[in-house]
This record gives C-alpha cells, sequence and structure tokens, in this order.
DNA sequence: CTGAAAGCGCTAACAT
DNA sequence: ATGTTAGCGCTTTCAG
C-alpha cells in the first residue's frame, strides 16, 4: 500500500514552492495568489495526488468517520436503517464503518474497542439482545466516557448519556390493532411475538391489549410467545386448530409476522378455509407480494436519517441542548 | 473527539521510563524485562490506554482495513456476502468499511475516492450495474495502480488486474434446470430474467437453454426477459394464461423468482388450477417459507470468505502468484 | 502572499 | 534491558 503516491513534499520541490503553500493551495486558501493557486492544483490534479487520510485525521484529530453497530445485517430492518444513515452521512461527506454483533455481547464490545482510539467520530448503535437483557453497558458507556458522541437506535437505554431513535412501540401497536378491529371487522385477533423477553417487544403487546381491551375485546388468552420460529409454529398451529374463531394474527416481530403468514399458508393448504388476517411488523414483506397484509413499516430509512442527524449535530457541536429521545413516526401499509 | 485519551509519552511520565520501553511493552516485546512489562500494561489498563488509530497507521503505512463496495445491501446476497467478509476479517484483526453504489458509477468512484489515500488496504468490489454496462473500470483500475488489491466478486470484468471470486453461473442454471427435467418431471419451462442485460443473467439464460436442448425440449419459446418487475408480471401472465401447459418458471434472479412466485400465486387464487414449480436465484426465500421452490444457493457467504481470503494472501504477500479466478461451488436446496 | 518550523502519537533503527 | 531519536504527511501558527 501507498506505493507510488506523491506527497505534498514533492509537490512543494517540484514547484519550487513549500509545502505550505502547496497544503494551503490544495485547500483553496485566500493567503495563497490565485496564479500559484492554479498551478498548484493543476499540478497535483495531473499527479493524481490523493491527500493521504492518516497523515489528515492523525493532524486534525477526527476522522470524518462514523462507526455503526447492528446485530444482523441480514434483518431487513437494519439494512434500511444503514440505508438511510449512508446516505445522509455521504451528503455531509462522512464515511460509515460497518460492524455487526451477531447479537453478542462480545462482539459487540470487540467492535468498540476497535472503533475506539481515535477511529470514528461517533457512534451509532443498536445494541445485541445480550447487551439489552444483560442490562449490560460498559462497554458504551465507556466509548461516552472517552468523549464520543453515541445515537442508540430501537433498543435503547434509558440512563445512557446519549441522544437515542426510537418509534412509538406501543402506540404502533396499538393503532395497527385498532385498524384491524375497527377496519377490517376482526374481533378474535391472537397476537405473536418471539421477542417477549425484550423491552419494545413487551410494548408491542401491551399496546395490543389495551387495543383490544379499549373495544372490550379478549386480549390475554391470545398472546403467543415463544423463543424460537419452530417453538412459535407448533403453538400457532395448536392454538388455531383450537380456536377456529380466530380471525387475525398480529405478529410483534419480522419473524413472528413471516412465522403467521407460513402457518396459516400451510393450514389452508391442509384444508382450513377461514381467511385470517396478519399484520404486524415487518420490514420484508414486498418480498413477500403479498398485498392482503397489514404491515407496521417501521420507517427504517428515516430512523437511520435521524440517527445520522444526531450524531453529526453532536459532532459539530450545533446542539448545545441535553441529549434528547426522537420518536420517528410510523405508518400502516 | 481524543478528549481525555492518555497517550504513551504520559505514561512514560508516569512511570518514569522511556516512551520507547512503553511502547515495546505494551506490544510485549522480547527486549523488555517481565518486570517492567507488567508495571506498564497494568497502569496502561488502569487509565485505560487504547492506541491512537490513526497514529499507527500513519506510522506503519497500512490500516488494516478493507473496503467493501456493493451495489446495494437489501439484497440479501450481498448482505450474506458481506457477512462472509465480516466474519473472516474479524478473525484476523482486520475493520471492514462498507459503502452502496445504488448501482450507479457515481456513487462508487465517490466511495473508491475516499477509500483511497490510505484509508483502506484493499478493496473487494462488486461492481453496480451502470458500471458493468458502460464498461467503465478506470476508478478501479486508478486504485489498482495505486498498489492497493482488489478483489471482484459476482460482477467481474476480466481483464482487470486482480483476483476476482465467481460462481459458475452456466453451470448452476444448466443444473438446476435439469433437475426440474429429470427429477421433477417438468417438460414446459419456462426462464424469467430482469438483468438480462448482465453477464452473468445472460450466461444463467445459456444454462438453461443448453440443458433443455440436452434433453429435446424446447427453449427459445419461453425466455421472458423485462427491465421491470412490473412489466415482467405483464409478460407471465399473459404467456401463462395463453400457454397452459407450462409446468415450471425459472427465475434468473432474486426478484424474477419472486416475482413468479407472486405471479403464480396470484393466478391460483383466481382459479388457476394447475401446479407449477418454481426454482431459481434466490437467497431470500427462506423468508418465504415455501419448501416447495428449488433454489440455487449461490453460497453468498462462501464467495464472501472466499474474497476476504484472496484480499489478506495478497497484503500480506502471501501469494507471489498471477492473479486468480476463484468459482464458488453453488447447490439446489 | 509565501515560507519556516513545530508537532499530532507512534514505531523502529540505533545507541547505550 | 532501556533510552534516544528520526520521521511518517499533514496543518497551522508565526515570521517574513
Amino acid at each position: 500500500m501507498i506505493q507510488s503516491r506523491i506527497t505534498l513534499s514533492e509537490i512543494s520541490k517540484a514547484l519550487n514552492v513549500s509545502i505550505s503553500t502547496v497544503s494551503k493551495s490544495l485547500s483553496n486558501s485566500t493567503e495563497i495568489s490565485a496564479h500559484t493557486k492554479k498551478r498548484v492544483q493543476e499540478f497535483a490534479k495531473q499527479c493524481n495526488y490523493v491527500p493521504n487520510n492518516f497523515a489528515v485525521s492523525f493532524r486534525k484529530g477526527s476522522s470524518n468517520t462514523i462507526g455503526l453497530v447492528i446485530p444482523n445485517i441480514l434483518n431487513p430492518f437494519y439494512a434500511k436503517v444503514l440505508v438511510g444513515i449512508e446516505n445522509y452521512l455521504d451528503k455531509y461527506g462522512y464515511k460509515l464503518i460497518t460492524s455487526i454483533s451477531d447479537e453478542t455481547i462480545e462482539k459487540e464490545t470487540k467492535s468498540l474497542s476497535k472503533m475506539a482510539g481515535g477511529y470514528i467520530d461517533g457512534l451509532i448503535i443498536c445494541v445485541s439482545k445480550e447487551t439489552e437483557l444483560k442490562s449490560n453497558y460498559n462497554h458504551i458507556n465507556e466509548l461516552i466516557n472517552q468523549g464520543t458522541p453515541v445515537v442508540m437506535f430501537d433498543r435503547i437505554c434509558e440512563t445512557l448519556n446519549c441522544d437515542k431513535v426510537i418509534i412509538d412501540d406501543y402506540k404502533a401497536a396499538y393503532d395497527a390493532t385498532e385498524h384491524l378491529i375497527k377496519d377490517k371487522g376482526c374481533k378474535h385477533i391472537i397476537i405473536t411475538s418471539l421477542i417477549d423477553d425484550m423491552h419494545h417487544g413487551k410494548l408491542r403487546v401491551e399496546g395490543f391489549k389495551d387495543a383490544m381491551k379499549a373495544h372490550n375485546l379478549e386480549a390475554n388468552t391470545g398472546v403467543l410467545v415463544a423463543g424460537t420460529a419452530e417453538e412459535l409454529k407448533q403453538k400457532l398451529e395448536t392454538k388455531l386448530k383450537m380456536d377456529t374463531s380466530i380471525d387475525a394474527i398480529f405478529g410483534v416481530n419480522e419473524q413472528a409476522v413471516l412465522q403467521s403468514i407460513h402457518t396459516t399458508r400451510q393450514l389452508k393448504s391442509q384444508g382450513l378455509n377461514k381467511h385470517i388476517k396478519i399484520a404486524g411488523f415487518c420490514n420484508q414483506c414486498q418480498a413477500d407480494y403479498n398485498p392482503m397484509l397489514i404491515i407496521v413499516n417501521q420507517n427504517a430509512k428515516e430512523i437511520g436519517v435521524e440517527a445520522a442527524k444526531l450524531i453529526l449535530n453532536r459532532i459539530k457541536k450545533t446542539t448545545k441542548k441535553g441529549f434528547q429521545t426522537k420518536t420517528v413516526e410510523v405508518y400502516l401499509t
């Protein structure tokens, strides 16, 4: 690496000017005459001059790079958040370095320590499941104490000193449930969850329950919680066979929605004749080309954009305000 | 940033030793006595010492960072490749910096120039559609000429001086088609493609045609090519209604497979009674929970791993050999 | 308007 | 076994 790259000093020699003149010319400083600037700039271009990023970052003490840590890139929710962040940062000349935690605190910590040491100007993170369950935020706090601005999204920790971006999980679930009841005429709705150990998972179930109660419908018997997709499938099958009055399933997360679709589709091919509506939190259901679904669009890209905005504001010190929690609007699709 | 971070010099003062003693101790050099090493290491840990990555990279002239440029992170094929790369690099202490080209040559070029300037030790790239169609590889050549090792995958350019990773598109399509014919008893297979302008798209169609011919089946009338998913849908509907003998659809890419599933499913709900088998190149169909699909598993993760291997070998100069093109095995699922 | 020089934090070659 | 020192490429005072 750094093989044939030309440096300021070489340019300065070739042009018989000082290094600082070259440096200033290339940054278009007003201190330098138009003539010299032009000469230097043209020569630099000719030689394919590219500044050594490390020297620059080292000298300036900042890298124009934001770190992103997400649990899983195969989940389209996170992929979309990434796209939102990337687009925004790109506009402002910032680079993005991404790490995947695979839902483990170990990989997460490792990533953070790699990113520490001046590698990043700021961190955007959705913590791993393990991190949230264990409530262990030391690795993040270390970065914060080091002075690196942090933005958490989706899975947040109230007590950390950083900005946060979330959606109103409770309200989203409430609204979607109400939509099933009022607009779709459903009365026997059950809810499926594979993330009932997570905070936002619980919030969504609460939203569902309260919406049901508000319409005098029974909610408690229809909560199907499982640890694995397979387990959920079993429970769902049993439930659907036992209670044929069920007319809708609400899925609390990506996998729960997909599994619900799958299971009902399978039961149908086995002769179940009833049409069961499906709704829920899902970011890849356009892939399924199923227009009948009612999807809570989490607006993932927007979450990304908001997170990126917050972090840049913090870095550029545009905001002096205390840390804020931004709630991104969601909508039904 | 870099607020309260402690430096080697500060440690050296605190401990009354020289900077180089500290440096050597922390890198566990044999030159230093066990006692001193221990003293320094413990103190450093206590102070939460983190080396300044930029100073290190700057000094050493290398960054332990690989750049990755892909067209679209929402396509699970690329997402899986990323995961493969990330896992492998992580094992060897390398970081990954990712950029999305959105299938445009402009964003791609921009990303590369940001990554130039010593920011990365090597580049792994799947070029944008535009890049391939225009056959414009200047931006990549520039990096190569600068001395940065490059690995291309999936969409490659034969003439570039770099390692490459591909799958045998022709063979994969041939085998899948043959599987439909021999094992599934299909005789009237049509093929759908949304990437017939791309090289690997054409190869796949060739594989399909040749397999059909080898079994004395008519192939040419069953090639459905389109520029958009919507257009494909129209053509497919027309075709399926016109020719009721069709018993299988082969999708050449992600979207073509999904659209084929969708369209047949829709026709079915409209009364079409025939079962049409679907096969093709797809990386997200587990999401669809449809066990009847025949999927060409592109082994995306493996492609990522191979690409990562190649780039690290090049960087560490393990390989002195000329540039190689690695073909990753695929299999039917 | 241009140049000289210091120094960012670290590594490694070279003393001692 | 430890210390001294030069210098990576760049920006940025400060002097001319």
